[in-house]
RNA sequence: GCCGGAGUGCUGAAAUUGGUAAACAGGAUGGACUCAAAAUCCAUUGCCCGUAAGGGCUUGAGGGUUCGAAUCCCUCCUCCGGCACCA
């Protein structure tokens, strides 16, 4: 009888005192680095889909280790962050607590399954050990003027009385409470992605990601090429516009800012300024959902001042309107209403004007239907009419250019990551705020001070952020204090910024007194390196030690979840690469290869969850079927990148599929040699298993394990224990409890070895020369259709075949005294009469 | 609106350098075993006509290329994912 529940947690320990899935730094093996995204130790334990990826990458990494490999599959655990501290608030627990009674039980879950995880090298983001290292990475980034201040909105729950996360905001509205977020302006820390935007976009021509992957993150950058004009305006100054489509700057009727244009006072007239201030008022209090997504209808309001368009010298009136995005492109639109639909629109409803400057091409009358978008000829253009668009905007960009009015431009849609939450739960922001260093950074920076001469050697991030100062790598880790009230406060401001006696503290630099950051960074933070840290888990003096970093990176093989593609993986990649700048990372791409996995939905087709009460837990599925029904189930249940709901029908398929291979070997193991069609099938799912691994194709792969012991059951006296033996060996990677139980059976002799194994086996080859089949089956079609099949010998010629064919009734009878007009012949594949 | 992906039996799905459509599994139906149920085993199962032999049809819809199309091209519909006033 097959009884998972008795030996999987037998060779679960048995693994676990043989350390057989530990990672050796350094070897004369290949390495190879497979790594799954490490889990959130939710208060909810294990989902069956964390089962899902990681049994797939967990026989991938058996597999592997099986073929020679010095395989490294870590695990570890992703705890800092708002999920936690709610957690925390809802049970009324310290997070610190929660968080690790949260990990026991993800780690006894995840144990329960015999994934080989190498857990010598787990690592949790929130031990400062680890987040010491976090930490220093900031101080780096800040240290080389790539962290920065900004005031920028974020998005407010009047309610809650908290700032929220993007994640947080549900269709505008607070996802706790319901109520409509308010945007609210903070000072915040910002790191500049955007100067990593060219590389992240150009590197991804080095790296195997699925293409799916790749082109999302080129739209999120949103690289465009484009032409920023000089708008002139009184007094030789200049309002700068950034357009793509300077071919139509000759139908520019007006311009319009963002309400939060710098320019917008100055430019706004005595006579409109009750006007404009309402105008802008309104605007603050619409939502931001209210903006874009109800509202789409484009209001705006005339500033009473004017510009001069460059080309030709015309008055352009300047407005203002909400459909002009503040941070992109200077926050400054050229209005072409003749071609450009939300122009046109705007336009219409304001009464300006709308000039065609630009026809298709073959369509020389005037009836013309406006807006037309799309590039063509110019017309009405000066010097430049009958141009193409593309001619066009080359050569009116170089016009511009000549006269110092314009240039070529680049613009992203990429902004700065926003990297401080006013939350605890995070690694606090190692910096101190000095009044007296602040003065000595304006001095120096306004030139009544020479830097060479001063005392305190400030570095660039302390020269950008005056009064802002590094804590000294010695003084890491700053560690998270131990508060009572974790709760975020009415004012909007961390926790931390209650506790006084760890707010002031000493300036690092000049000795006098200064405070804390109290902000503390995202969960993105510690997840964005994590993978490094596995090379050299422990180390106190790096964030690991160069040697071993370069041994084990970059990653081979990095499995995740589609949503983390504009957020996580592009993090992490930005991170690594400047880590390699600074000479720290080995190479400027972490992951050679990424792929991805789909969602286990609930058998409604629902998203599982506590409150629809569709939760599937796989303790109960473990302790039911076992740990192999689970991972083989999860692995058949469809393409591993699609969404696929849970049946429990399906998991009882493979269950009754386990023990009738239970039964099988059992059965079939006296008799030594099995035929030669049970030997060669086996052959043949050894080379489909090892294409489709590759593939991630794990469905099919489990359904050839479906054929061949369906093929065993009704062959079974041509059944052998070769054929038994390389099963077992093939399946284990996949079901690793059932193989190893069966595998002891057979080979009781090698397990008086202590330290013997399954898998310290290798990996079988299959024989390409027993696999190569002596007969195929020849289709045989008229006119395309298959009429009849028959088994011919291989490499059979086109006569041969022809003979054979044309005498069998079947086709005669189709073929009766019709002529036949073409012969079409695919060797060892098919034969095509064309008959009329 | 833009960008990506998909649409195949009752269901999850296989088949992609164009060449046997529906592998494998679930479900269903019938049968064996059983006092009975569960478990197990056997058979049938894309649709239509036919007792059968056999024939016809079939990969979201329509068109095209081809000896031959689920696969390639065009138009359209539907669903999923991402972005969303990005000038």
């Amino acid at each position: 009888m097959y009884n998972p529940s008795k030996i999987e947690p037998k060779w679960q320990k048995t693994w676990e005192k043989l350390d057989i899935y530990k990672a050796k730094d350094f070897s004369r093996k290949p390495k190879m680095y497979i790594l799954v995204e490490f889990p959130y130790p939710s208060g909810e334990g294990l989902h069956v889909g964390h089962c899902r990826s990681y049994s797939a990458l967990d026989a991938i990494a058996r597999k592997k280790r099986m073929e020679g490999y010095n395989v490294l599959f870590p695990i570890g655990w992703d705890a800092f962050g708002l999920p936690a501290e709610n957690y925390a608030i809802k049970t009324k627990s310290h997070p610190q607590k929660t968080v690790s009674k949260n990990i026991a039980n993800f780690k006894r879950q995840l144990k329960s399954l015999g994934l080989s995880f190498d857990w010598s090298r787990e690592i949790n983001t929130t031990d400062p050990k680890y987040y010491k290292w976090t930490q220093w990475i900031f101080l780096k980034l800040f240290e080389k003027g790539l962290v920065y201040r900004a005031e920028i909105p974020i998005n407010w729950c009047p309610s809650c009385k908290i700032g929220l996360a993007n994640e947080e905001v549900v269709q505008g509205k607070c996802e706790r409470c319901g109520t409509p977020v308010e945007k609210r302006i903070k000072k915040q820390w910002m790191i500049k992605i955007t100067a990593y935007a060219d590389r992240l976009i150009e590197d991804l021509k080095k790296v195997d990601y699925p293409e799916k992957v790749k082109l999302q993150q080129i739209n999120w950058i949103g690289k465009s090429y484009g032409t920023e004009v000089k708008f002139k305006l009184k007094k030789s100054h200049y309002l700068p516009v950034f357009t793509t489509r300077v071919d139509t700057i000759f139908g520019v009727t007006a311009l319009v800012l963002a309400p939060e244009h710098p320019l917008v006072n100055v430019l706004t007239t005595q006579e409109n300024k009750e006007k404009v201030k309402k105008y802008i008022e309104k605007i603050k209090n619409k939502s931001e959902f209210e903006r874009t997504k109800l509202e789409k209808k484009r209001t705006g309001v005339f500033t009473g001042s004017y510009c001069i368009n460059p080309i030709n010298e015309e008055k352009i009136p300047i407005w203002i309107g909400d459909y002009v995005i503040g941070s992109y492109g200077g926050g400054a639109v050229m209005v072409v209403p003749g071609h450009d639909k939300r122009d046109y629109e705007f336009a219409k409803r304001y009464g300006l004007k709308i000039k065609e400057v630009v026809r298709p091409k073959n369509q020389k009358s005037n009836k013309n239907t406006l807006p037309f978008v799309e590039d063509g000829i110019l017309v009405n253009s000066g010097e430049f009419s009958g141009l193409s668009s593309l001619k066009a905007r080359e050569k009116i960009t170089l016009w511009l250019e000549k006269r110092g009015l314009g240039r070529k431009s680049v613009q992203y849609k990429l902004r700065d990551w926003v990297f401080s939450r006013q939350h605890y739960w995070g690694e606090p922001i190692p910096l101190v705020y000095c009044e007296n260093c602040k003065k000595i950074v304006e001095k120096i920076k306004s030139g009544s001070s020479d830097i060479k001469s001063q005392k305190p050697k400030f570095n660039k991030g302390e020269l950008l952020n005056p009064g802002w100062i590094s804590i000294p790598e010695k003084d890491l880790p700053v560690e998270l204090p131990f508060v009572e009230k974790y709760q975020p406060t009415e004012t909007g401001e961390s926790p931390l910024a209650n506790i006084k006696k760890w707010v002031i503290c000493k300036c690092p630099k000049c000795g006098r007194q200064a405070r804390r950051e109290t902000d503390t960074m995202p969960n993105w933070a510690g997840s964005s390196w994590y993978f490094m840290r596995y090379t050299d888990p422990s180390n106190d003096k790096a964030l690991a030690n160069s040697k071993k970093l370069k041994y084990w990176m970059p990653v081979d093989w990095y499995n995740g979840g589609m949503e983390h593609t504009t957020l996580h993986l592009l993090y992490s990649r930005f991170w690594y690469k400047f880590l390699f700048d600074i000479g720290v990372a080995p190479q400027d791409e972490p992951y050679k290869k990424r792929t991805s996995h789909g969602v286990v939905l609930a058998e409604d087709g629902r998203k599982m969850s506590k409150s629809l009460g569709n939760v599937i837990n796989p303790d109960e599925i473990v302790k039911k079927y076992g740990a192999d029904t689970l991972r083989v189930y999860e692995m058949f249940m469809g393409p591993f990148d699609q969404a696929i709901a849970w049946s429990n029908k399906g998991l009882m398929g493979v269950y009754r599929f386990l023990k009738k291979f239970w039964k099988l070997s059992l059965e079939c193991t006296s008799n030594p040699k099995s035929s030669l069609k049970i030997i060669r099938s086996i052959h043949q799912l050894n080379k489909q298993i090892d294409k489709d691994l590759e593939k991630t194709k794990f469905n099919t792969i489990i359904a050839g394990f479906m054929k061949f012991v369906n093929l065993c059951g009704k062959n079974k006296k041509e059944v052998g224990r070769d054929a038994i033996e390389r099963m077992l060996l093939l399946f284990s990677p996949f079901a690793p409890h059932i193989s190893e139980e069966l595998w002891q059976r057979l080979h009781p002799e090698r397990y008086k070895d202590p330290e013997y194994s399954i898998f310290r086996e290798k990996w079988p080859k299959y024989d390409p020369e027993l696999i190569r089949e002596q007969t195929f089956t020849l289709i045989i079609q008229i006119n395309g259709k298959t009429r009849d099949k028959i088994e011919v010998k291989k490499d059979s010629s086109q006569k041969e075949i022809e003979s054979l064919t044309l005498g069998r009734e079947k086709i005669k009878k189709y073929i009766s005294n019709k002529k036949i007009e073409k012969v079409i012949f695919v060797k060892n594949k098919l034969i095509n009469f064309v008959i009329k």
